[in-house]
Order: C-alpha cells, then structure tokens, then sequence
DNA sequence: TCCATATATGAGCATTTGTTCATATGTTCA
DNA sequence: TGAACATATGAACAAATGCTCATATATGGA
C-alpha cells in the first residue's frame, strides 16, 4: 500500500513534538471547569479577593480556594495582601484572548 | 460593610450568563486531553482518516474512534466516506485559532 | 491576649474521563 | 457469498477531578 508523503511529515511533527501537546491539553484542562473559566473571566474585569469571588460562584470558600490554588500553581493568576483578604489578579493578559477566542467559537 | 458597586456589576455579569460559561467550558473540556488536541492540529494540515490518526497516536483504534466521536458530536470535525475508509476533516477555521491562541501563551 | 474574620489545606467521596477488550457494522473484492 | 479490511460501539475499569467537611494558619481590632 502506498504511503502519502505529506501525511507521514504531519504524523512525524505531532510524535516529534508530543510533549508539547501534552503541556498544551494541560493549559485547556484550567479552562475546561466553569468555576475556574467564571473566576478568570471576572478577573479579567477586576482584581478580586476570594470572599468576592465565592459570592457569586454557588460554592464554599474552600472550594474557591482550591481553584485558585490551582490557577495559582499555573502562573495564571498572582496576589497580594490587603490586609486580613488575598487579592487575586491576572499575572498577564494572555488568558483574556483565550477565553476571547473560545467565546468567538461559541457565538458561531 | 461597603460593597464595592464595580466589583458587584461584574459579579451579576457572570451570574447571568452563568450557561455562556458552561458552554465555553465543555468546549475548552474537548481540547484538554492530549490525544485529541494531536487529532485537531493533525487535521489542521490535512484531512485524515482514523487508521492514519491511530498510526502516530499510541493507542488503540478503538480509542481513536471514541475520541473521534466526541469531536464530531461537538461539530469540531466532519467525516466523508472514501471506500473502507472514514475521512476526518475540520468543520471550520476556529479550531486551528484555539489552538494558535494557547500555543502563544504556552511559547511565553 | 482573645476573638472574629479571611484564606488555605488535607481527607474523603461521588462523578467523570480515557483507555482497552470484545464485538458489531459496513465496505471491497475475489 | 465469504473473507479481509476499516471503523464504530458497549462494557468494564483505573485514574483524575471537583466538591464538601473539618481544621489549620494568619491578620486585625477590642
């Protein structure tokens, strides 16, 4: 059976360069949860501290915490103190186009 | 306690449109796993059928073919039929700009 | 210093997810 | 029509995920 030229280049890039692959599922896995995606996008607005952000999210403090732990250990986010609150912030405006683009897919 | 009027318009925002979120999340959802996300960007070179996509994916065509499916429930990709074969291509562009989109934040 | 408030963390648990195995469906060709 | 090939599907299962509950840590004020 013949084998297609261009096809086999395309197969040898995406083995080649599987890690990448991996590192970027990891990068859609942060957005791919509505409570993290509804928390990224209200910091896309404003800085927020984690009282602020379970008001609107229907779940415990603790589970904010987790998410933005997580969000955290993924260098989308960063903080700062004020005072007894963690203010939460975007660490760059990377995540705004993302999520930009994934709602242009949406609105079709 | 004072409630800050800015932060409270943005957290009703999201309430609101708590579904949008959902959605941007099941879609982001599609693109976080490994083997699909090779699946798309393999199909944004070229237009592929499943025993080809098995061949540089390390698992079963079994496994492919579930993946593939959750693809074209999603309307990421359609298929034609050529013979034996099922061939899998793209539905539109956005695909290809998602990806685009996180492989810049990924190149930092 | 003691208490209230704000946030973080660990354990436990139910749910979801991605894979494999076995098998079914569908197509081509002799 | 029957064998070989290509793909799809369902069941089962291990691993990952996101939540809650209980509790720890940290700050500010009486």
């Amino acid at each position: 059976m013949e084998k297609n030229e261009s096809i086999s280049r395309i197969q040898g890039a995406i083995t080649r360069n599987s890690e990448l692959f991996e590192e970027l599922a990891q990068l859609y896995k942060i957005f791919a949860d509505s409570s993290r995606v509804k928390i990224l996008c209200a910091l896309t607005q404003s800085e927020m501290c984690v009282s602020e952000i379970s008001e609107f999210l229907s779940i415990t403090q603790s589970a904010v915490s987790h998410q933005l732990r997580i969000l955290k250990t993924s260098n989308l986010v960063k903080t700062r103190r004020a005072g007894k609150s963690i203010i939460y912030s975007l660490t760059d405006d990377h995540v705004r186009t993302i999520i930009d683009c994934g709602m242009d897919h949406i609105a079709e």
